[in-house]
Parts: structure tokens; sequence; C-alpha cells
DNA sequence: CGGCATTTTGAAAGCTGTCAAACCCTGTGG
DNA sequence: CCACAGGGTTTGACAGCTTTCAAAATGCCG
């Protein structure tokens, strides 16, 4: 299948996103065809790097539930979010799913060195990326060592999240899952400078149980009992307010920090 | 802790051990400190490459079930395994693990960028590494792109192994879990050119438990079932002969490949 | 051959999954 | 602006798989 049948230009981006709300001030966006200066692995570039990768990028807007990539496909682009939620999934034939991460903006997606994908990627929310072609980035990386490193640094904390992602499935309650789960989306907000408190969940329930290795049902029994037990309130079904983050973190299992 | 202490002489390494029935015939070593040229890295290094390894690397052997590095430690040295096999794992702080990788001939260890280890790594049988100080291994893998390149597809590689673990620990049954990790080890084996039917387990029970999510009671139950069904026989507790690859195949739950 | 760790087996409990239905939001259309 | 439709979420009852706890069996090694 080509290509270009990935990109799929969305209906308006909805509501004034909170992207909007960042702190560190944008920075007039270089790039007419990316805004490349925005990707989290630029702040280790050097502007002559920069201008080689906006050279090679072209901006992508896709429509939230979209696939941007399938399974198996050859794996002929590399993408940089630069807005909305992305959803990396595998499948078993019988249909069950695992979710294997949400990226956010900045994140990479579909950096490998196979010849295919090895998961789908879809849109949860409306979402803008930046494509590269695979063979131009890969050039671009034997040009530039530095960017080289940069994503080797990448992958290795990928690959450190992955672990944690292991623990949780293979030896935590459901419990424990789901205020894990909370946690990180609060540090991971906070982290990009938006409100980090009343959480917003891009992702539906099913999405949440899928990354979890849970049920819709366990999961929203999950939340009643820690609403139940003063830590949370739910004052819409797609955000969470964390009345005692400290006792969140408690029930996470993991060492307190 | 002195990295120092991690160094520990082993007793003779037991019984003629396997690696010796290496297809590929061993070459021979070509280094006084380590055997770097068997190290699965090198297969795309260039001589000159090989020897800066070389000058850097120390050879390193520990016994079985000793600890090689402990979680949070400084992350002061990288190894590649030579042989032996190592358990990779974290801990909740009431006890619980999670297995998150076996390390087997070839295999890096201690690959990061952050400053202390996230992981524990532990001899399951007596083992030989190479040892290389951090600091020098980066400073090569500066001065050759090759061998960064390479590393980056071996974490991209390990990412996407990490992602089937995923699954497997979201989503499989227990039958499932057990039937894949089977499969996992024979087609292991057998890309080292080791037997890869009669399957040599060097783990216990306690660690197949633990890399999979489940109880040691679970395992063998499983395996008892998978016994029963005609699928397999257990010679020894360590030893598992597959009577039907194939049926195995299609109880691990994934696609037939 | 005996001691000890590992593995297996058994019975019972518990957590999570399954199935079904009610509820609630959201967005639409009158 | 309100009623309605529909998907997503929550709730309930129950089943099932895996865990837990305990004990027997097995295999390894001195």
């Amino acid at each position: 299948m080509p290509p270009d049948k990935l990109i799929m230009t969305s209906s308006q981006v909805g509501r004034g996103t909170e992207t909007d709300t960042i702190r560190p001030p944008r920075p007039r966006n270089p790039c007419h065809a990316c805004d490349v200066r925005e990707m989290s692995v630029c702040s280790s570039l050097e502007p002559a790097e920069l201008d080689r990768l906006s050279a090679i990028a072209s901006k992508v807007t896709v429509d939230a539930r979209a696939t941007i990539i399938y399974e198996g496909e050859e794996a002929d682009n590399v993408f940089n979010l630069t807005l909305g939620t992305v959803r990396l999934s595998k499948m078993l034939p019988d249909g069950r799913r695992q979710i294997t991460g949400f990226l956010f903006p900045g994140d990479f997606l579909g950096l490998v060195f196979t010849e295919t994908y090895g998961y789908t990627a879809e849109a949860v929310t409306a979402v803008s990326l930046c494509r590269f072609p695979r063979w131009k980035f890969e050039a671009l990386l034997s040009k530039f060592p530095h960017l080289e490193k940069r994503l080797l640094s990448i992958a290795s904390n990928e690959l450190m999240a992955a672990q944690d992602q292991m623990l949780l499935l293979g030896r935590k309650s459901s419990q424990e899952k789901v205020a894990s789960f909370l946690l990180m989306l609060s540090r991971r907000a906070a982290r990009h400078g938006l409100p980090d408190n009343p959480i917003d969940l891009p992702m539906n329930r099913a999405d949440i149980a899928d990354y979890l290795g849970l049920t819709t049902e366990t999961v929203s029994r999950a939340l009643k009992r820690l609403h139940k037990n003063g830590l949370l309130t739910l004052p819409s079904p797609s955000q969470v307010a964390l009345l005692q983050p400290e006792a969140l973190e408690e029930l996470t299992g993991d060492d307190l920090p």
C-alpha cells in the first residue's frame, strides 16, 4: 500500500489545544514544512543539523482514530509527533490487543531498523506529525553523529520504560497498575509543561485497559476504589483530579522516589 | 560500591560447555584479554574497530548465582556476554520480581545512557563476559560510527522484543506464555548453533515464572498439561523435548510465521 | 545412601474476566 | 433550548484462571 494512503487531512483540530499553554514560549517556526525545532530531539542538535532535518521533513495531520502505521507494513517513514496523542499496539490473531505505549508531542515513531513496522500506530486524538522518508533520515544519521547518539539515548530510555512496563504487567495488581498509570500521565504532563493535576485522559477506558493488561471493567472498578478511598475524583470520564498524589505513589507498589 | 566488587573468579566452569559445539568453528581468539571477535556486534565491525574494542576490554568470569550489576548502582561498565546465561530483573519493594530478559552469549549488558543501571543482572550459570569501562566505550562510539549504528540497531531490536514480551505479559494465558517461552528458547538456541530440540533450560522454574509473570506452580502445571497433550516430554527438569513444535506454535496465540 | 533444594501435586481462596444491563455523557437534530 | 440517539462508562452477578498455602515427590550432590 502506498505511503500516501497514510496521510489524511484532519477536520480542523478541535477545541483550543492545551499545547498552547506550554510554558517555555514557542519559538517561531523555522521551517515551512514542519516545526522541527519543537521536536524533543532538537535540544542537542546543531543549526546545520536542524536545517537538514527540516529540509527532509513534511508535515502530516491525521484525524482522531485514524491509523498512522500498520504492523507488518514496510517501514518507509520515520515520524516525530508534534501534536496530539498516539497509541502503539500489537494484536494477537484472535483480537486480543496490547498497547505498548502512548506517544505525546516530541516522541518519535517508526524508528526501527527492520524492513517492516513491528506495531500499529493509531491517532488517539487528532494528530500532527513530521514525516521523514526513512532513506533520507538514515542518510542524515550517517552524516550527523550527534543525531545518532541522541537516538541511541532515546532508544535506551524507551527500553528502560519498556522494562518498567514489564514489571507492571507481570507483577502489579490492577489497583497498582491504575495508580502507576495515572502518576505516569501526571508526570509526563508536568514534563511537557501541561497541567499535571486535573489530568487529562485523551484515551478511553479500553485503551487504558489494553495498556495495563486489564479489562475496561477492571479499570473502572480500580478507579472507583481509588475514588472511594479519597485519592481522586473524576470531574468527567476523561479527567482525573489527584487528591493525594503521595498516597497514590504508595499504592503503585514502586519504591518511593 | 567499587566496581571491582563485581568481579569474581568462578570455580571452574562446570561440565564441558555446550558452546564448544557452536557450528561455525571458533576463530582463534584475536585478543589476549577478551575474545572480542566472538561478540555478536563484531559482524559489522572493521578490523581497526575490532582492535580498539579489544584494547579496552578485560575478561571477567562470574560464578553461577552471583550478581553482576545491581539496579541503581552507578553504570560504570558495559559488558558483552561470551559464555553462560544471565538474567535481568527488576524488583518491587515487597519482593515481587519481574525478569525482563535472559541474556545469552553475544548479548550486551549495561548498555544504558543513564547515570545508574535500571535493572539487576545475575548469573544464572557460570558466566564469562567482556568488560568495557563505560567512558572508554563511549569514547570509542564517537570515533566509530559503524559501532554506533550497530548499537542503535541492537537497541531497536531489543525494543521490539520488549514489545512482544509486553503482549505476552499483558494478554496471554499461562499456557500460551509457556509455549511462547519454550519456542523462544528453541529458536534462540538454533540461531546460536546449539541443539534446539531437546532444549536446555539453564534457569529454574522460579526464573521462568518471574519472566512470564506467573508462579512456579503455574509454570509446572502448564508444562504438565503440554506433556499430557503429547506436545513435549521432560527428560529432566532442565530439559524439554518438543514433540510437536508446530502444534506448540499454535498454542502460543501468535500469528504463525 | 542421605540431606536438601527444586519441582510437582493438591485443595481452596481470590482476583480479574465475562456477560449483561443500566447509566451517563456527548453530540445531533428538531 | 430541549429531546433523543448512541457510544462509552459504570455496575452487578457469576465463572474461571491463577495464586496461595501446604505437603509430597523428585533429582542432585556430597
